[in-house]
DNA sequence: GCGACGGTTCGGGCGGCGCCGAACCGTTCC
DNA sequence: GGAACGGTTCGGCGCCGCCCGAACCGTCGC
């Protein structure tokens, strides 16, 4: 039973912290990958990587050679949007121009942890919420109709006993506006890369819309993207 | 703008996670009572307060030769309340003995930042749930019933342009269930204080149902406690 | 005024943490 | 087999953070 001092103090490095951040897109890294994008040593990297597995934030996966790892579960991904949007309330400071171009990728569609982000990922949830599927007037939830449109768009049925909330609300990190977490906002992202209305462009967490996604999106929710 | 390792690093300290543990009562406490209550010197517990504060967690307020210090306000509470259940997920360990009276009175009913908590907090929670005042089905939402039973019974209104979540679930510390807090438990709190239907015991966070409190919680939502 | 008290500031000691380079291990590829 | 590569382990180094005691300041009570 870690104590609140401990657990806060998996996440009180730089390093650790860039790594965690990284290993938002939900995507599983590798140690070395991981090592270049802090700028750090590899055998600096390792140290990092086995406490923060030990506290239980990371999940690892051995390959051959590799040491593939990513965020523990919906939770400890939740603990870090939480602490970075504490950090970082609304940082209206337009991005630099240097990274211009993949930034521009990035906030037009890309991939939070397991669930979408970006101009997509607000525009969606705007349109869940315009619709009557998701009803924002007091936190999140999902409305009865809500609830069919998963089953029938998505093919989603909550498990029961489940813990982890439907849905729950994530700043955008470029709109800086909420878009749809939790149960919803994972099943529509995992759907959306399974049927193709999305695929990953480039190493990072931006995806784009097919045109197949342009159809779908626009017959299930009426939004052209 | 503070990077999540600052923020972290605010917390990833013992003598400061306790503070703020401590503090998660919601009542403005004094530096010497902090530092009593961690077990360091004033001069250890002055510096670690003015860190925090200048962090932005903790607000002060001087009067006379003290300082009173409290949570800054909801959203600190949340990420403290966040990194406490992350840390200590399900401690089915029973309380030791040693501290079974003070823990007995707590363990009834007390407060948890500006909210109830313990078997109370939970009975209530529970109540509002089966009379159809929250829904419960994805995460918690308050009902139309919900909004009208808030304004009869306690005078509250959401304000308008609110961000914050009208009820919010916060994991009970000795029930081990969820109890309710957002403003919605920030106002049933209030109130109760306010038209003494609790009152507070000792100097901790116990509080104590008093007979008017009781044939109040048994008018309103049919619970005797 | 004077003493008691709460709190702050400053200097110093100490331990821990993050970083690196070097050596080493296992896998992959030629 | 040998070389390249990803990753790990181990010393060692330097810095930062936490803690204390001593001195000091402002407030409160007598």
């Amino acid at each position: 039973m870690p104590s609140l001092a401990e657990t806060a103090g998996l996440f009180a490095d730089r390093t650790r912290a860039a790594f965690c951040q990284a290993l938002l897109d939900g995507r599983a890294w590798t140690a070395g990958e991981l090592a270049r994008y802090a700028g750090v040593r590899p055998s600096t990297a390792s140290e990092h990587l086995s406490r923060l597995v030990a506290g239980g934030v990371l999940a690892e996966e051995r390959q051959g050679r590799h040491r593939y790892v990513r965020l523990a579960g919906p939770e400890a991904a939740a603990l870090v949007e939480a602490l970075a949007s504490y950090a970082a309330p609304d940082t209206t400071a337009p991005p630099r121009l240097g990274a211009a171009t993949l930034l521009g990728a990035e906030a037009r569609a890309r991939t939070c942890y397991d669930h979408l982000a970006g101009r997509l990922g607000v525009v969606l949830a705007d349109a869940m919420i315009a619709r009557g599927l998701v009803a924002a007037d007091s936190g999140l939830a999902v409305t009865p109709a809500g609830r069919a449109w998963l089953a029938d768009a998505l093919g989603y049925e909550q498990p029961p006993g489940s813990r982890r909330p439907l849905v729950r609300d994530c700043l955008d990190r470029t709109e800086r506006r909420p878009h749809l977490a939790g149960a919803l906002g994972a099943a529509l992202c995992a759907t959306a890369l399974r049927r193709q209305w999305i695929r990953r462009v480039g190493s990072g967490r931006a995806v784009k819309v097919t045109p197949r996604g342009s159809d779908a999106f626009h017959d299930l929710l009426a939004v052209t993207v």
